[in-house]
DNA sequence: CAAAACCGATAGTAATACTATTAAATTTGC
DNA sequence: GCAAATTTAATAGTATTACTATCGGTTTTG
């Protein structure tokens, strides 16, 4: 995996920042830290200050990249999403089987994150965390329809569009892909905040990804099994 | 059911106010108020402040009913959960096939809301609405773990485990019962949000409820199907 | 009817979320 | 290799937020 995309760049919607953080030494070090001072001290309490004080350089400085750290937090997801986009692509790639394609899928879109060194200045793993911890802080605003114009979420919603696609190739008389694809790609990330800090109600073991229910809930739901 | 519930108060955790609300004519004004407010301007932009201009009374005066906004939150969300809660309970009081039972707990979840004229001074459908957009925000933070020790979220957590306890009662070998429990609750807010904020990836139409969605879910994912 | 509780008003504080300006350092283009 | 352009760091400043503290006046209650 890591050779095949070993010459790859995330590509991210050009709104969404002023100034490209991968153009720069101090734009790679802004988006580095500011994924392990967000994981540290939460989104909430996360300021340009904090961040320009953890790098070593002026808040004023940060400003340049980003409008505010609103924007930071969607460049963040969009990073997230593109690269789980790729693992995807990547996963069903040659595969014939509608059946195997969507399984592997769903194993993609569900499980535990591991450490890809392709992108030597982001930590997938802490990545992820943020991502269940604040993602949907990037769109429970009262701008949402604004930014959403702005093409901020078009990475998310192109990987839910793909996910539905394969699940209207399991089951083409199935009335509610889009529906189905949702519920997988936003309920992994709510299984696995419930598994941390609401353990009385979840239904999954402290090391267990949601994989297994989400595959279980599919094929039921399509009435179809994959052949393995 | 308004007859059914005529007499009844929706009962909070003490930990969550600093005087209980309903105690006083200012109290249901700051909470009848925030509804509308937080509707308006969203809970990001949402102060006392603000709140106390709209209702002509003094910010220190709101600050003697709750300690912060986040726990005014916690506060409206706990009373649409209880509230929910009642409903669910109504509307599987003496029917004693599971299935049915859990035919009408999907319905009672899933459904639009609607006004209920027991409680004068609280709008459901707007509070529905600050659930929607808002409500993950109330568990989303750094002090969760702390929040819920305090019972912040007994009652959300209450409701999941009756939901969870329906579908094992309709299934014995079902093996994710809290999963697919957290999938329909969580995930029902979800696919009202993206109803109306992303609609190219919503599968519902404008006015549509995710409730059919669900049903088909479960009842297929239990591989049982309800005797109408 | 006195004590207690409640409420509104004012004042004050540290932090946030920025904007503006300036000067030094670095990069680049010829 | 040097001038011009760009980038960065530092400082200062503003309006707003999220509170806390205090103090009368009013209302409630025992």
């Amino acid at each position: 995996m890591q050779k095949l995309l070993s010459n790859l760049k995330i590509t991210i919607n050009e709104n969404i920042f002023l100034k490209d953080p991968e153009s720069s030494d101090l734009g790679k070090r802004i988006v580095e830290n500011s994924i392990l001072l967000i994981d540290e001290i939460g989104f909430d309490d996360f300021t340009f200050k904090k961040l320009g004080a953890k790098i070593g350089s002026n808040e004023s400085s940060i400003y340049r990249y980003f409008e505010n750290k609103h924007n930071l937090l969607v460049y963040l997801a969009s990073w997230y999403w593109s690269w789980t986009e790729y693992q995807l692509v990547f996963a069903i790639n040659n595969i014939a089987d509608p059946l195997k394609k969507l399984d592997l899928a769903i194993e993609v879109l569900t499980k535990t994150t591991t450490l890809d060194s392709t992108f030597k200045h982001i930590d997938e793993v802490v990545l992820k965390r943020i991502i269940i911890n604040e993602y949907s802080k990037s769109y429970l605003t009262k701008q949402v329809d604004l930014d959403n114009d702005e093409g901020y979420f078009s990475i998310y919603k192109r990987l839910v569009i793909r996910l539905k696609e394969l699940i209207q190739e399991a089951n083409k008389d199935y009335k509610y892909a889009f529906c189905l694809a949702n519920t997988v790609i936003e309920g992994s990330l709510h299984q696995q905040y419930l598994k941390d800090h609401f353990k009385s109600i979840s239904g999954l073991k402290p090391n267990e990804a949601p994989t297994e229910f989400y595959k279980d809930l599919v094929f039921n739901t399509l009435n179809i099994s994959p052949n393995e």
